[in-house]
DNA sequence: ATGGGTACCTGTCTGC
DNA sequence: TGCAGACAGGTACCCA
């Protein structure tokens, strides 16, 4: 479910709260995608230094309080069908909340009925550079992710140079992650519209022109996104419960045989990797 | 190295 | 009404 919008979204709708925030305990519900790869009463009694996302994985560092146990932090990610919110009174658990961080602040929970989302461990350094995992699986998650969208190097040239010699089409290009972050389904269709594009386009074969263009294009849909508090498809809620509204922006996804908003002609879906993509015939080019 | 397919899991909707 | 099948925002992993 959530792409980069919806993870930032949830992130602000956080981090507030959880800044600070002292853990007193941990509940784990079903297994969610990886076991947490640690022993949940480490957590006890540290202290969440931030909440700070990653393309579409939010990494919480956790101060050490001084214990012997070593430093590190929460790796989460929402998967498909995740959302995080802070559980009301003394609520018991839903079937769907797997994970629970209770806190003086608050008790924060996991909400996933696919349960294709995970809550990881993450070790670092404990006088290394910065605060992000540095060994263990979620290092190495993070470890093969592209650039942010939103960072100043992130351009027509980069994109350009990550999808050099790649003959995937550039849909799937861009959903695999490793040259930019935070574009999944939705993002990716609405991106190759507002650039031009035709999501079947052999990724190497994209001429500098319309790099620039994409990753523009890219930003921009993101951006948007973003202020609309992202898409709320099914079950997207971030922590207050607010739905996203960037579903009724949506120039070309789930629009299939509607049409299209630019040109009038008729937006088409197509597979990609077992993945829906929606475009218009009318508006992009290979 | 790249690319294709499968797998994880559950809910919802459609069509017969 | 019941039921099978398709489909859903992600991504690691295995094999060619």
């Amino acid at each position: 479910m959530p792409e980069l919008p919806e993870v930032e979204v949830t992130r602000l709708s956080v981090v507030e709260r959880l800044r600070g925030a002292r853990i007193a305990s941990v509940t784990l519900g079903k297994p969610l995608r990886w076991p947490l790869g640690c022993k949940p009463e480490t957590l006890i009694g540290r202290r969440v230094a931030d909440v700070l996302r990653r393309g579409k994985y939010l990494w919480m560092p956790l101060d050490d309080a001084g214990s012997i146990a070593p430093a590190g932090g929460l790796l989460l990610h929402l998967g498909m069908s995740g959302s995080l919110g802070f559980a009301e009174g003394d609520a018991a658990p839903g079937p769907w909340q797997h994970f629970e961080l209770a806190t003086d602040r608050g008790r924060l929970r996991l909400t996933d009925p696919r349960r294709f989302g995970a809550v990881v461990w993450g070790d670092r350094a404990a006088d290394g550079p910065g605060s992000w995992p540095s060994t263990g699986r979620a290092a190495a998650l993070l470890a093969t992710l592209g650039i942010e969208p939103f960072d100043p190097a992130f351009d027509g040239a980069w994109l350009r140079a990550r999808l050099r010699g790649r003959r995937v089409p550039i849909k799937q290009a861009l959903l695999a992650g490793d040259a930019v972050v935070g574009v999944g389904n939705i993002y990716a269709s609405e991106a190759l519209f507002e650039a031009g594009i035709d999501p079947r386009a052999e990724a190497g074969r994209i001429g500098p022109l319309r790099c620039e263009r994409l990753a523009a294009a890219i930003r921009a849909v993101l951006g948007r996104a973003l202020r609309a508090g992202g898409t709320t498809l099914r079950d997207f809620r971030d922590a207050h419960g607010m739905n996203g509204a960037f579903q009724h922006e949506a120039q070309v996804y789930d629009r299939e045989g509607q049409r299209c908003r630019r040109c009038g002609g008729v937006v088409r879906r197509l597979l990609q990797g077992q993945r829906s993509t929606y475009f218009c015939p009318g508006c992009q080019f290979r």
